[in-house]
DNA sequence: GAGGGCAGCCAAAACGTTTTGGGAGATAAT
DNA sequence: ATTATCTCCCAAAACGTTTTGGCTGCCCTC
C-alpha cells in the first residue's frame, strides 16, 4: 500500500487539510506543525497520487505528442531529434509527454479524440501537418491547446511554426545553377502534406525564374524513406538523359540516392550533385558530407513546445505563427 | 464544460450507477433502459474521464519509457525504431505510453521515482542497461513491475530481454578472420553498459581463440554516435599500422567509419574492411550496403511490451530471461 | 470587557468515476 | 399464502487529492 495523505494525517494527529497545506507551503500552518508533518511525510516515504491531484486540479501536466510511424521499421532522425527537444523542454517545465504512435489513417483522429476530450492532455504538439489535416480542423473545433510543425492550405488562424521550405529549395537550386547544372531532378516526398507541397513549389519556381522547367520525367515521388530514395534516384539515373543533380526532398532519401549513385560506380560530388533536406546530424558525416538546409529540429521542438505551455497556462504569445528562415548548407555532396 | 456521466444521469432520470453499469455492458440494466441511456451518452458526445476512471481502479493502463537521449542532436535510429515496436504494441492492447528524456545520470532515478511512486505508470520498459543498474535496482526494490532491454552484471532475477553480443561478435570476427583479415580494430561502446562488455567480450574471446589478440591501440571507445565513430576510425587510420578491418559497436558508428576511410580515399570494402552491429535500416541502403549484426529491434520492442502488460495482469510468462540469437548480415562492407 | 484581528487549525465538498450491498416489485414454486 | 427467485434499479462509499469556508482561541486595543 502506498503511503497517502490521510496516513500522514492519522501519525501526525493533524488534519487531512492541515497535512495538504503544510505540504504545499501554505502559511496558515504553524512552522513546527509543517516541520514535524514534512519529516514524517519523508519518512514514511510518502509520494503523491498524481492521478488524484489531476483530477481535483483538472489538469494534468501532460503534453501528448502522436508519433506518425510508416510501417515497423519506422526509423527517421529526424523525430528523434525532435522528440528530443520537446522531450527535455516538456521536462523542464514539469510537463509530462504521452506519445502514441499510430500511421496516419483512420484511428489517428480517434486518438486525438480519445486524450483530448478524456482530459488525458492538456495539449498537443502536432506534426506532418497535411494540406487539409483533419487533426487540425478537429483540435480546433474541440478547443484543445496545440501547437503544430507546418501549415495547412486552409487558411485557418492557429498556432504553428514552419520553416520556409520553398526559400529553403530556391536557395538550393541557386546553388547548383550556380554550379553549372541545368539537369536538375526532385525526388519529391508525398504531395498530402504541405511542406513537400512547399518544397516542390520553391525547386519549381527556381527552375522557371530561371529560364528552365523541371521536367515531367526529372519529378519523382519517394516515401521519405532512405530506401524509397535509393528506388527513385535509380529510375532518374537510368532515364535515356539522367540528370546531372538530384535533389531529395528530405536528407533521408538524399542518402538513398547517394547510394544509388555509388552503386553505379559514380562518385557523389564530382559525377553527380545530390542534396537533401533538413541537415540531420548524419548529414555531416556521410561520405561526402551532405549539402542540405538546415532546419534547427532540436530548436523548433522547443519552441513549439515553449508554445504550447504558455497557451496552456494562458499566457500570451509573442507570436503564435512562426515562419523560420532556412540556411543552405554547403558541403561535398554537390561539388565545389 | 465535458460531459459527465453525470449530466447523462440528470438527463435521462436515471441513477449514476445506472449509467456507468450500462455504458459498462453489464446485465442488470434492462436493454431498453441501456439503448436509451448508451444513446443519450452519444448524443451529448461523453467521453469518460480517463484520470477519474483511473483513479477508481487504481491502474493507469500507461507504460513508462525513459528515452536515455545524450545531448541534444540526439539521433539514434535505434531508439525510433524500438519506440515504434512499443508504442504500436502498447496501442495494441489498451496502453498508453509515457515517455521522458533524460540522459542518464542524477535526475534520472528521481523520474522513476516520481512516476512509479506517484502511481502514474504501471510499469516501466528499461533500456541500455548499465552493469550495476541503478534503475534496476530501484525497481525492484519498489516493487514496480518492469522489463529490461539487457542484462545487468549483478546477478539479479528480473525479467529482460537481450540479445548474445558476444556470439554476434564472435561470428562477425570468425567472418573476417575467414576472409583473411590479421590487423582487426574495435571501436567500442563505452564499457559502462552491459551490452558493451559483451560485444568486446566476443571480439576479444574470439580473436584469443585464433590466436591473434586485440592489441591496445587497436581498441579505441566511442559514445555510440555517427561522429565518434568517424573521429575514432580516424585516429586508427592513422597508425603506423593501420588495421585492416574496423569494427563497430554499433551501425552509427560503422557508418562514422566508412565516411572516415572515404575520406582517405580508400574504398570501403575493397581496400578496407568495416562492420557495424544493430542492422538498422540504413545499413541495408548504404554505400556499400554494411556488412552487420541483425538485432529485430522491431520485435524485441514488442517483446518487451508484451512481457511487461503480462506482467502487469498478473498473467504468468513462459520464460521470463530471453537471450536471442543473432544473425550475422553479410553485405558488401567487407568484401567478399 | 467588548470588539477586532490574527494565527492555526479542520470538516466537508469537490473532481468523475466504479463498485458494493442492497431493495423494490414481479413472477414462479411450494 | 408464504417463500424463493428473478429483473431492474439505486444510494452511498471509495479512490487521494485540493480548496472553501469556516471555527476556536488568543492577544490587542479602546
Amino acid at each position: 500500500m502506498p503511503v497517502t495523505i490521510k496516513d500522514i494525517a492519522k501519525r501526525t494527529g493533524k488534519s487531512i487539510t492541515t497535512v495538504s497545506r503544510a505540504l504545499h507551503g501554505y502559511n496558515d500552518v504553524s512552522p513546527e506543525t509543517r516541520e514535524m508533518i514534512v519529516r514524517t511525510a519523508e519518512e514514511m516515504g510518502y509520494t503523491p497520487n498524481l492521478l488524484a491531484q489531476r483530477l481535483q486540479k483538472q489538469r494534468t501536466d501532460t503534453l501528448g505528442f502522436i508519433l506518425p510511424t510508416f510501417g515497423p521499421r519506422f526509423s527517421d532522425p529526424f523525430f528523434s531529434e525532435f522528440l528530443a527537444g520537446i522531450g527535455n523542454t516538456a521536462g523542464e517545465y514539469g510537463y509530462d509527454l504521452l506519445v502514441s504512435t499510430q500511421p496516419p489513417g483512420e484511428k489517428e483522429l480517434e486518438i486525438y479524440r480519445k486524450k483530448v476530450m478524456g482530459r488525458q492532455v492538456d495539449g498537443f504538439i502536432v506534426v506532418r501537418t497535411r494540406c487539409h489535416d483533419p487533426r487540425i480542423q478537429f483540435l480546433r473545433k474541440a478547443g484543445a491547446p496545440f501547437v503544430a510543425f507546418g501549415r495547412t492550405e486552409d487558411d485557418l488562424d492557429y498556432p504553428f511554426v514552419d520553416e520556409d521550405g520553398a526559400a529553403g529549395m530556391s536557395m538550393l537550386v541557386e546553388h547548383l545553377l550556380k554550379l553549372g547544372h541545368r539537369r536538375i531532378a526532385y525526388i519529391s516526398p508525398p504531395l498530402e502534406y504541405t511542406f513537400a507541397r512547399d518544397r516542390l513549389r520553391g525547386v519549381q519556381e527556381t527552375l522557371t525564374a530561371a529560364g528552365l522547367a523541371l521536367p515531367e520525367d526529372y519529378l519523382v515521388f519517394g516515401d521519405l524513406t532512405q530506401r524509397s530514395g535509393l528506388a527513385e534516384a535509380a529510375r532518374l539515373l537510368d532515364l535515356p538523359e539522367p540528370p546531372t543533380a538530384i535533389i531529395a526532398g528530405n536528407d533521408l532519401m538524399a542518402f538513398g540516392a547517394m547510394s544509388a549513385v555509388q552503386q553505379r560506380g559514380m562518385q557523389v560530388g564530382r559525377d553527380i550533385a545530390v542534396a537533401g533536406f533538413d541537415d540531420t546530424p548524419m548529414a555531416e558525416t556521410a561520405h561526402p558530407p551532405l549539402t542540405t538546409v538546415h532546419q534547427p529540429i532540436y530548436k523548433i521542438g522547443r519552441m513549439i513546445t515553449e508554445m504550447l505551455i504558455k497557451i496552456i497556462q494562458g499566457e500570451p504569445l509573442e507570436s503564435t505563427q512562426i515562419i523560420l528562415k532556412p540556411q543552405l548548407i554547403v558541403r561535398q555532396s554537390c561539388g565545389e
